[in-house]
DNA sequence: ATAATATGAGATTAATTTATCTTAAAATCA
DNA sequence: TGATTTTAAGATAAATTAATCTCATATTAT
């Protein structure tokens, strides 16, 4: 449903919220893109890419030279799951019926557009209620949310040079 | 969530199933995979593969040379929509959750595994209750199921053929 | 048998998505 | 200012998916 891409934009701000210092501060350090990349098992210079559409798409602050990398624009319980799924992927893959191809006619809808509907407004409405800091929440709990992010591999690293917990 | 070559598969049965002559008779003509293709915009050759799959999954029986072609191996209304999905694509879509690239594991599931396999749930469900009788019945009633295939557009050619309405 | 009609199968090409590489530009700090 | 660090940008490559092409094989009909 979602593109591999997109799936790595989310769960690089789920990281980057799950290492902010304070949820609301706005003057937060900045993260490396090859810290986020190597904890996250995710190609560096892809990471770049995915960062730097989010930075144009004002739910990422980048600074570049020494103490530069990437931040949240926002406070973390201010970006919901679709706000990334909107920037990254589009809304498309929420527009269109399974047996379809492009995005059904409501005046002429194909045979299950109203089953279907249903589904994917529910799962947009879920992608838009689930915010970033809840996720991030779970990562500090210990909850393996960040698929080959774990407190061994990378996120204890990360967190000691933010001075979390 | 479903690709292309899976949608051009369900279309396909969909459209054999609505040539029917009747529901559950098992000696049925054959239709030409460049009649399909046609009707349906789909790449001739390419739904030759998708077809050629279908075949091997035992769902659409072929046969060669003249008066050969395709027709369903079982009764329309005993093929969900999910059968073809399996067929084509395999479940995998089915069970990754959405900020994931790869299956969660149940027992460390991701931050929001629990609501988002209930939607997956939701999705399969829906799939494998719809069979493609029911949509090929609408497609009988006009309405445009086949997002290329019309009544001006091929369907009508086709049904003359096989002797429909 | 032979010719014509269709699918089968595998190789090839094209398009899209994902990943990598290289160089430029901006910021910091000495 | 100059060296270093870090993102920006664009080109290139690899992988995946979609589409095309060619020839083989099976079936029917004459």
């Amino acid at each position: 449903m979602l593109s591999k891409t997109c799936k790595y934009g989310i769960q690089s701000l789920i990281l980057l919220a799950s290492i902010k210092k304070s949820a609301d501060s706005q003057i937060d350090e900045y993260v490396l893109g090859k810290q986020l990349a190597s904890a996250l098992s995710i190609p560096k210079e892809y990471i770049h890419k995915v960062l730097h559409n989010l930075v144009n798409k004002k739910l990422v602050i980048s600074m570049k030279g020494p103490q530069g990398g990437f931040r949240l624009a926002r406070a973390p319980a201010d970006i919901t799951l679709f706000d990334i799924v909107k920037a990254i992927d589009g809304t498309a893959a929420f527009e269109t019926c399974v047996i379809r191809t492009q995005k059904c006619d409501e005046d002429n809808p194909c045979g299950l557009h109203h089953y279907w509907r249903k589904n994917l407004t529910q799962a947009r409405t879920l992608l838009d209620q689930i915010t970033i800091d809840e996720l991030a929440d779970e990562v500090r709990k210990g909850k393996r949310v960040l698929e080959f992010c774990t407190e061994d591999f990378g996120l204890k690293e990360l967190k000691k040079q933010f001075g979390i917990n």
